[in-house]
DNA sequence: GAGGCTATGATTAGAGT
DNA sequence: GACTCTAATCATAGCCT
């Protein structure tokens, strides 16, 4: 009967192969680059669904912390990425076990720190220099904001933090930049510039 | 020939299937915690490398950039996580992205806002210090300026300012932007910058 | 785009080596 | 553990709506 039953669903799976009228066809996807734009989507799409569901199911019968993040490559776009888990801070708890390993992104983080150095060891200095100089002068002070005074300096940092934003603004239309990275320079290089003028 | 090997093939399934002694058994697997600690272990091996070769395949097929990271639950032991792409730096400049928009954006924006004030604060002591001390002079300032002029620093902005230019028009032309290369090129420059005030 | 459909190919549970 | 084997189940390419 079982094999009945059997040769049956040969039958009909030879049937449907022969006229090629339904299914996957019968060569397998070589692993390459999708060149169709919308097949590739189309993939993209399940196979990301895919992903995630492995994943969820490796979280739940293993009982493993696991995370992934995955960045479309949207023409022209940043698009905000998919992850797993979805909620961002659950991903980023995960993935911080990860990061606090990596020495790079400990330079990064460092240079904040090193900029609040500078601006403790300025602001001490400044105070040194008041106490120290209450009289003293500045004679060429004057003649430099002549050619270009600290406002005009601010004012081109500004203009500078201006241009940022517009591409801020750029982004924000298309979805998501990182901009607090592109923030802090941007602080961080006014403050230095400051810097020069103390 | 063939057919006799078939058959007999067909025999041995059907045998093996009837006695139940091979192969999956007919229940599904609950997706819950698999009790039995070596299955467990055993699934997770050989799910943790079919969720790596998705990732791989989704990453070659569609283009996008992935990361995956899986923490294994060994007893109280700090294991060094398993990652798609196995190269930590890959993985650190693909999760940087989301990095630096969850719990890191808030305390760079902080940040942000800290050289903020800090830069007003400044701003007013010196503009005290300019209506009181008119001609007050710090003895540095030639030295400084010597070494880097108000020209120099000029120059710099202008230079930032063509850096950002330059990586919007390679956005506008290749219509994918890495924003971690944006935020390495602005860091770098900025530290370049920087040491030359010190 | 989101969803359904079907057949193919891939994955993998469970057992053994 | 790492490998094999097998079959049941799953995932998904290529269609469709």
């Amino acid at each position: 009967m079982l094999v009945l039953v059997r040769s049956l669903m040969h039958f009909t799976y030879f049937l449907c192969m022969f006229s090629q009228i339904m299914g996957r066809s019968n060569t397998k996807l070589p692993l390459e680059l999708i060149k169709n734009e919308k097949s590739r989507n189309v993939t993209f799409r399940k196979r990301k669904k895919g992903l995630m569901k492995k994943t969820y199911e490796l979280n739940k019968l293993c009982d493993v912390q696991c995370s992934v993040i995955i960045y479309e490559n949207k023409n022209g776009q940043l698009v905000r990425p998919d992850t797993y888990p979805e909620n961002p801070e659950e991903v980023k708890q995960i993935i911080d076990r990860f990061v606090s390993k990596s020495a790079k992104v400990r330079k990064v983080e460092n240079l904040a720190d090193f900029f609040g150095k500078q601006i403790m060891q300025v602001k001490k200095e400044t105070a040194k220099l008041h106490q120290r100089n209450n009289e003293a002068r500045f004679p060429s002070w004057h003649d430099m904001l002549d050619d270009f005074s600290l406002d005009q300096l601010l004012a081109l940092l500004k203009k500078l933090e201006h241009k940022i934003e517009d591409v801020h603004k750029h982004y924000d239309k298309q979805c998501v930049i990182d901009d607090s990275i592109l923030r802090q320079t941007v602080c961080a290089f006014l403050f230095s510039s400051f810097n020069l003028f103390i």
